[in-house]
RNA sequence: GGCGCGAUAGCAAAGCGGUUAUGCACUGGAUUGCAAAUCCACGUAGGCCGGUUCGACUCCGGCUCGCGCCUCCA
């Protein structure tokens, strides 16, 4: 149950400006995000839109709201069937393949499967469906060649959602107009086939779905004609979203989203990171260098609908601030984080903040304001206020999808490579011997020994522990 | 060209019409065999020009610069 007086504000693209959440049923909200394309590894952008409404979808059920999360897979594309022939293959494997690895990935960064994860492929029915409604309505065309388009002109809120008027698009449009179209800003519902590429049947023969369709099909099968949040990445605005609200509206007759909800951009050297200028960094690649938690800390370290600059500084820059989350409850015993009793005065700021559209930054804030009075009462050994911010801490980093490690597997890192464990806590013996014999030239020669590993010791009150740098 | 968004201290990044954001880095001190971590102390920053106001980083207008979308892209 969601508990009256939270006020939450989320900035809808459609209005332009942050509204009061109301959820068509009490306590509960439907939710669609537009997700991968499966034909490559994911890169920091789509990551940016998994931990984004990763961490929505989180804090929706912390207040008490019962989320139904939709994540489709666009498993049928010209860039799949590409891809597929490139590799000689079939598009189904190239596709499986690619659904695992983003699977995989959304493991490292902790992100929490959604509800369901609807895949093109398995929904030909309700997409062939739709398009027949749609024209039936007049909204849509079969042409002579096979192919089935959208008319824009009949939908008189085209351009709503990404603020373009049709006029503007049409003296921008490409020059390579298909004739079969009435307008050449007409998008294509479906698709015929093309010499030897994979197809299914519909009335307007052999072919396959457009992509925005599959989305306005998969949406509407899952959560009903009209559902509370669609969000996606800032390059979905135009075309893809304001072409599924021609189609669900179209075929409907109702409203199709109350917020729509955008990510920004991860940018590289200030310029949007994107499959087609080969800038990106893949998820993969980035977890070589920096651990899952890390990628995740830096997402969540700058508001979610602002534009971030992926750099290896900023990555870096993001593992010291998680590190002082860390160095906080280093040390702790886990009956320190079972606590019942949390400090009321941190939890309903960072609710606050978090209410504000998703105030990450702003929620991290009031964490490190608590890291510091949590270890102020470290160092008075006030046990009891020790246990209950460690509590609140944690379950603040729950919401947010961080600080759910052991803290000295976090500092060891996972890393196989490199010296093994046994044998850095082999030296670690040796140093405390020379120690207690106070031969401190042996024991900062050990010291040494293990930082040209990489291996820092930190001598504590209960003995030295060690990490990876 | 059209439409939209942004400009905050060394770097990153928020709120807010008047009171210390926060993190990283830096400097001094406490602590430590030495370190690390931690604590204490230390920064009035808000592109430029006008306006509204008793008072503006915060509201309004103009300008400059940057970015995004207008084509497949999260």
């Amino acid at each position: 149950m969601v508990s009256d007086n939270t006020t939450l504000s989320i900035y809808n693209t459609l209005s332009g400006k942050k509204e009061r959440f109301q959820p068509i049923e009490p306590n509960k909200v439907r939710m669609y995000v537009c997700g991968m394309t499966v034909y490559d590894y994911c890169h920091i952008g789509h990551a940016r839109v998994m931990v984004g409404f990763d961490v929505i979808t989180r804090f929706l059920r912390h207040i008490g709201y019962d989320v139904t999360y939709i994540r489709n897979i666009t498993d049928v594309d010209d860039k799949i069937f590409a891809r597929a022939a490139e590799n000689g293959e079939p598009f189904e494997d190239l596709t499986a393949r690619f659904i695992d690895a983003m699977h995989e990935d959304e493991r490292a960064l902790s992100v929490l499967p959604p509800d369901q994860e609807p895949r093109a492929t398995a929904h030909m029915g309700q997409i062939i469906a739709m398009i027949e409604t749609l024209i039936e309505k007049g909204y849509a065309y079969a042409a002579e060649n096979g192919d089935v388009y959208y008319a824009i002109d009949k939908f008189e809120a085209y351009g709503r959602l990404s603020k373009k008027k049709v006029e503007d698009l049409q003296a921008g449009a490409r020059v390579d107009v298909e004739v079969q179209k009435q307008n050449p800003l007409d998008f294509a519902l479906w698709k015929a086939a093309k010499e030897g590429e994979a197809s299914w049947d519909s009335p307007w023969g052999k072919g396959r779905p457009g992509w925005h369709i599959e989305c306005s099909a998969m949406s509407t099968c899952c959560l009903g004609d009209t559902f509370d949040i669609h969000g996606g990445g800032p390059d979905l605005k135009f075309p893809h979203h304001e072409n599924e609200i021609a189609q669900s509206e179209g075929a409907t007759g109702k409203t199709y989203v109350n917020v729509w909800m955008h990510a920004g951009a991860v940018r590289v050297n200030k310029e949007k990171m994107s499959k087609s200028l080969g800038n990106f960094f893949t998820i993969r690649e980035v977890l070589e260098k920096y651990s899952a938690e890390v990628i995740r800390y830096f997402l969540i370290s700058s508001h979610y609908r602002s534009q971030v600059d992926y750099s290896e500084s900023s990555l870096a820059e993001a593992q010291s601030a998680l590190d002082r989350f860390y160095q906080a409850i280093r040390g702790l015993e886990p009956e320190d984080f079972e606590g019942k009793e949390l400090s009321s005065e941190y939890t309903e700021r960072f609710k606050a903040a978090m209410s504000d559209d998703f105030n990450t930054p702003e929620a991290l804030a009031v964490m490190f304001e608590l890291v510091k009075a949590l270890n102020i009462a470290r160092q008075k050994e006030a046990s009891d206020q020790v246990r209950i911010l460690a509590a609140t801490l944690r379950e603040m980093g729950d919401v947010l999808g961080i600080l759910q490690t052991d803290p000295e597997q976090y500092f060891r890192g996972t890393t196989t490579d490199g010296m093994p464990d046994a044998e850095i806590e082999a030296w670690i013996l040796r140093r405390k011997t020379a120690r207690e014999n106070k031969d401190w030239a042996e024991s900062d020669r050990i010291r040494d020994v293990l930082a040209e590993q990489g291996i820092v010791l930190d001598d504590g009150k209960g003995g030295t522990t060690w990490r990876r740098q």
